[in-house]
DNA sequence: ACATCAATTCGATGGTTGTCGAAATGTTAA
DNA sequence: TTAACATTTCGACAACCATCGAATTGATGT
């Protein structure tokens, strides 16, 4: 059987798009937010939490997806995004065999 | 004994110079060239490899070791680098408690 | 003292990016 | 069809940043 340790490959515009993605500090912070929930509807929900217009956090969620970071699903005129933890593992993995 | 396995704790404010520092291409390439080797005169080992201006390079390497992620020694006219891995262990173990 | 070389600092420039208000798009309910 | 709400897009602005040439500092050897 296949062991589970393998992990994705990332190109190396994933990895900029990833490590510029995690240079901003709302953007971790947002990030570690959906990270801890399962689910989340951004806009009303992130907003209580986090102190940021709406046109600004629409901004950051597109880089985090565009990084690949999160994944978004529509639901009425909601969306939720969810983490995808296998990209940042990769990421991880990179940064640990590329400098560690 | 003790476990090898606690690293450091990162103020909020290493936490982004390190993201910061890695989120740019040249640096990455730079660190990871440091990692590699034991120790290294940049400029002009460095310049061998990487198509970049001494005043550039030198900023780079501010910003790598203001972000903790090597160290530098002088030795006569040159400086050596060191790659600080615990440094970047410790990022690496924050990104995981606070992302996956 | 002088020339030479490594590296840093300074100053300027062009490009990138975070920010938000305002307008637009899309969705749901009355 | 309105009205209300969530989200995105647009446009603009300010701040940041990577880049490099030129001048500077500092060390070595002649």
């Amino acid at each position: 059987m296949a062991t589970a340790t393998q992990s994705i490959e990332l190109t190396e515009d994933q990895l900029a798009l990833i490590a510029r993605a995690l240079a901003d500090p709302r953007r971790y912070e947002i990030l570690k937010t959906i990270s801890t929930k399962r689910s989340c509807t951004p806009c009303s929900k992130m907003r209580d939490c986090i102190d940021i217009s709406p046109a600004t956090l629409s901004h950051h969620m597109k880089e985090l997806e565009t990084a690949g970071l999160v994944r978004s699903e529509k639901e009425g005129k909601f969306v939720n995004y969810f983490p995808q933890t296998h990209i940042l593992r990769a990421y991880l993995d990179r940064l640990k065999s590329d400098l560690a």
